[in-house]
DNA sequence: GTTTCGGTTCTTTTT
DNA sequence: GAACCGAAAC
């Protein structure tokens, strides 16, 4: 038996004992949400519900293999929960076994966002006009296009609203976009957006809508503040028939509106489920008083808000604030200042390092490495994105479907002799074969030249891989085998870390059999943890963009770049609504902290610039007195900007809420 | 008509 | 670092 009442509060127990029907959880940060998820699934697995009945929506994969790990460890049981995990891989497998309903092959591909975008580009050299200089890049079409999709808005509508500056190629957008649609349909191919919106339309489906809505009693969606129209559709369409549907979000926390997120789902939440109940869980069980300040003293700022202030009983230090020259030297001060933590005995993994975007960590990484402080990195380029491993998996995920389209391109274009022109007529004879012994006579047959001879050697490796049936793992093996080995030892001189990445790849797809559903894990996994072969699993501390730091917390953070136009990122605060993004955004960075929080600014130098553009603005906006601020010790200083500008800036004692280089430029000025 | 190469520019956030 | 552009080379 668990004993709820001594391991959650009062609040957290309402909403672990609610009954039946809809109910509405709004959750302040670190209040303990995730605590009173996974006891009310354990709640209702010690009620005897099954857990093929359940459920559980995570924002990411990770997020749903710790609620399941914990939800074992409290029930005690074994049995784990089959269905949870994201909104995009629960659609997959759905999709996967009812591919044919939609008129899809059950192998097909899932596009990444590297697909989706070269196979755009395919599209828009198709209608975009001659003689025009400037026509919007093809991941700037890509995500017209995604917003307008995930947000169930004509296209024209989101033109209009985001990128007016494009009305004039509103014709050629259309046409790019149902081109795009069709081509992804000819691949067998679904990308993100597709996969929510072909199940929402396989809900539709008596038969199927049926079945799934009847399976699941019990439905819970964590982060609902970042769901999107769609998102909301399918939750509402499997909920019909139980009604016992229970969502958790906190809409300060909301920071995802550019994938077309809406805290409209909170806010409508009783509309669309009448007599749900809400509950709120508002004590924090994470940061002292003194971080929770500064963070409840920005979000006040925002007007679409709901009014809420988070309490704690902690106390603590202030947050300190740590102006420093230029990015440089802030580099060096938070690897001091980290150096300083673990000398006092704060465990690695206790320590983050947080920032807007990933290349702003660039400066302290270089530090971190000279100083021997090793770090765990989340931002960037993500594993499976890497491009030597898109190029592996490239090669495999023709073999599982041969009608890929952007697979194709990108393994064609790697051979000497092959270019666009080449790769687009292989790619238009090819798609309509069934058989890969088709491929070499079909594709020798539209080539000749040069074109040949790549095309020759692409064959000779596509030989070896076809003649016999392998296993995911053992494909990767036989390419690396290839001549792809040599093409990495002659183009990269790190070719030795890309082998290596490689072989980490096949020692994770030795968990698969079936191909392609081993390859739409490496694109919806969105990270994936395997201890490298004989390196033993080190605590490091963790370097992360804010958004990838959601949901987690850590005794020390520091906030790094915290100046203009990097944080909040000046092409954010340009966007409607923007602005208010970047403060939400802001507000989770601090309420990751536990303890120590620090904040510090380069008073020189932007990302590639030279310019001074000034502390962030948000942080004008935290009341002087909550912080420990660091900014008179440095006054000493005289900062010279880049001879061009010819201004010299000493710093001297600031005037209220001024601090040192926020004379210059303001994110509305640029 | 195609491919390759060298120089330049620009970096948001993610399933 | 990689994506883009223009010009040279095939």
């Amino acid at each position: 038996m668990i004993d709820f009442e001594k391991e959650l509060n009062a609040e957290q127990l309402d909403v672990v004992f609610h009954g039946d029907g809809p109910c509405l959880v709004l959750a302040g940060a670190g209040s303990g949400k995730t605590r009173a998820i996974t006891y009310r699934v354990a709640y209702l697995m010690e009620k005897g519900v099954n857990p093929e009945n359940i459920l559980l929506v995570t924002f990411t994969n990770k997020a749903a293999g710790e609620m399941k790990e914990r939800v074992k460890q409290i029930t005690g049981q074994t049995s784990f929960l089959p269905w949870s995990g994201t909104f995009h891989h629960i659609s997959y497998r759905i999709l996967k076994q009812y591919a044919a309903l939609l008129g899809y092959g059950n192998n097909f591909t899932v596009l990444d966002s590297d697909d989706s975008e070269s196979l755009i580009k395919i599209c828009i050299k198709e209608f975009r006009p001659d003689d025009t200089k400037r026509f919007p890049s093809a991941s700037a079409v890509a995500s017209v296009i995604s917003f307008s999709r995930n947000a169930e808005r004509p296209l024209t509508e989101v033109v209009e609203e985001r990128y007016p500056q494009w009305l004039m190629f509103l014709n050629e957008l259309h046409q790019i976009a149902t081109a795009y649609e069709k081509r992804k349909k000819e691949s067998n191919a679904m990308d993100f957006d597709d996969l929510l919106i072909n199940f929402s339309i396989l809900l539709n489906q008596p038969g199927v809508g049926e079945k799934f809505s009847s399976q699941f009693q019990y439905i819970l969606v964590d982060e609902y503040q970042d769901t999107n129209k769609i998102q909301a559709s399918i939750i509402r369409k499997l909920s019909v028939k139980h009604k016992n549907l229970l969502v958790v979000g906190d809409d300060a926390q909301s920071i995802y509106s550019f994938r077309a997120a809406t805290i409209e789902n909170i806010l409508q939440f009783e509309k669309d489920y009448p007599g749900a109940k809400i509950y709120k869980i508002e004590t924090n069980y994470r940061s002292s008083e003194e971080i929770l300040l500064v963070a409840n003293s920005v979000i006040e700022n925002n007007r679409e808000q709901y009014k809420k202030e988070l309490k704690t009983s902690r106390r603590g230090e202030k947050p300190g604030l740590y102006p420093q020259i230029d990015q440089q030297s802030e580099g060096q001060f938070v690897a001091e200042q980290i150096e300083k933590l673990l000398k006092e005995g704060v465990p690695p993994k206790e320590i983050a390092v947080l920032f807007r975007a990933a290349y702003h960590s660039q400066m302290l990484e270089v530090e971190l490495v000279s100083r021997g402080i090793d770090y765990d990195y989340r931002g960037g380029t993500r594993f499976f994105e890497r491009s030597h491993i898109k190029d592996i998996l490239a090669y495999l995920r023709i073999l599982n479907n041969l009608s890929d389209t952007a697979a194709w391109l990108r393994v064609l274009m790697h051979e000497q002799g092959v270019g666009p022109a080449a790769a687009q007529k292989v790619i238009e004879a090819v798609r309509v074969l069934h058989k890969p012994e088709e491929v070499e006579p079909t594709g020798k047959g539209v080539l000749s030249g040069k074109a040949l001879a790549g095309f020759e050697n692409f064959i000779l490796i596509w030989n070896k891989l076809s003649s016999s049936v392998m296993a995911p793992s053992e494909l990767i093996d036989a390419l690396v085998n290839s001549a792809y080995k040599d093409y990495l030892d002659t183009e990269f001189v790190d070719s030795k870390e890309r082998l290596q990445d490689i072989k980490q790849l096949a020692l994770f797809a030795e968990n698969y059999e079936d191909l392609s559903e081993f390859l739409a894990n490496t694109t919806l996994q969105e990270s994936f943890a395997l201890p490298k072969p004989g390196e033993k699993k080190v605590e490091k501390i963790v370097l992360t963009t804010v958004h990838q730091a959601k949901g987690l917390e850590w005794t020390a953070v520091f906030i790094i770049n915290l100046s203009n136009g990097a944080f909040p990122s000046e092409r954010s605060a340009r966007e409607p609504k923007g602005l208010e993004e970047e403060r939400r955004l802001f507000y989770v960075a601090v309420t990751r902290a536990k303890k120590h929080l620090y904040l510090t600014y380069p008073m020189a130098g932007g990302a590639f610039g030279d310019f001074l553009s000034g502390p962030s603005r948000f942080l004008d906006e935290i009341g002087t007195e909550l912080l420990d601020d660091h900014s008179l010790l440095s006054t000493d200083v005289t900062v010279l900007n880049d001879d061009s500008a010819g201004i010299t800036y000493v710093p001297e004692s600031r005037p209220k809420k001024i601090r040192p280089g926020s004379f210059l430029v303001d994110v509305e000025d640029l």
